[in-house]
DNA sequence: TGCCAGGCCCTCTTTAGGGCCTT
């Protein structure tokens, strides 16, 4: 598997346009099927947390005010995974977050970013839904600790993202799951994927556009 | 005044609407 690095921000709400902000990010870095380096940091954004988001991801106001501040945080982990592509579970979502707290010390995003959600849609379809929770026990994966949580939803779609490499190199005769073939899979037509996923039809080269970079030679 | 996310996907679509998913 080509080297990427996967990140989920827990958040006091759903947009950074509406002065939601940051409370606490996680980052691993795959390579070769595995997790090779970690990151992992509260941060205090100075905004108080809503009861509900506590109660959501356990993490309170006490947590973040011990923290250090968003923007060493930012700085450090946008240190940490460099130019490495981006994959997050729904990335619209990380995105938005990553971009809005990278503005606010004053850098960008040099790389784009993959959903692990979006493919899973693709490759699973037969998942009773794509929550991340719901495809980890799916596909049981392993456990990785308190759902809502950063490190632990960051580890769990690292998990979910070697399980699809394995799948898409068994099904579709893939090498290696690359961040390109990524982002090509999660915008393949539906019935083009589902076709080659057949399980009463041999194993088909996958047939969407990047297939040529990507496919190990029959 | 009243409302308050938004990107993406699917379909009974594209001059649109509704559901999913993230916190």
């Amino acid at each position: 598997m080509e080297t990427m690095a996967i990140i989920d921000f827990e958040t006091t709400g759903l947009s950074p346009q509406s002065g939601e902000r940051a409370t606490e990010i996680a980052a691993v870095v795959v390579q070769d099927g595995r997790i090779v380096r970690q990151y992992q940091s509260l941060m205090n954004a100075g905004i108080r947390i809503p009861a509900f988001i506590t109660q959501l991801t356990g993490i309170t106001n006490h947590m973040v005010q011990q923290a250090p501040s968003a923007a060493k945080v930012m700085g450090e982990v946008a240190e940490f995974v460099g130019d490495l592509p981006l994959v997050a579970h729904n990335a619209s979502f990380d995105r938005k977050f990553w971009d809005a707290e990278l503005a606010r010390i004053g850098r960008t995003r040099p790389q784009e970013f993959a959903c692990t959600m979006l493919a899973a849609r693709r490759v699973y379809p037969t998942a009773p839904n794509h929550k991340l929770e719901t495809l980890a026990r799916f596909m049981a994966l392993p456990d990785t600790g308190k759902a809502h949580r950063a490190m632990a939803d960051a580890t769990m779609t690292a998990h979910l993202l070697c399980h699809m490499e394995t799948t898409l190199m068994q099904r579709f005769r893939i090498a290696h799951l690359s961040h390109p073939l990524l982002r090509a899979l999660q915008r393949a037509k539906k019935s083009d994927v589902q076709a080659c996923l057949n399980p009463f039809t041999p194993p088909h080269p996958l047939s969407i556009p990047i297939r040529r970079c990507h496919q190990r030679n029959p």
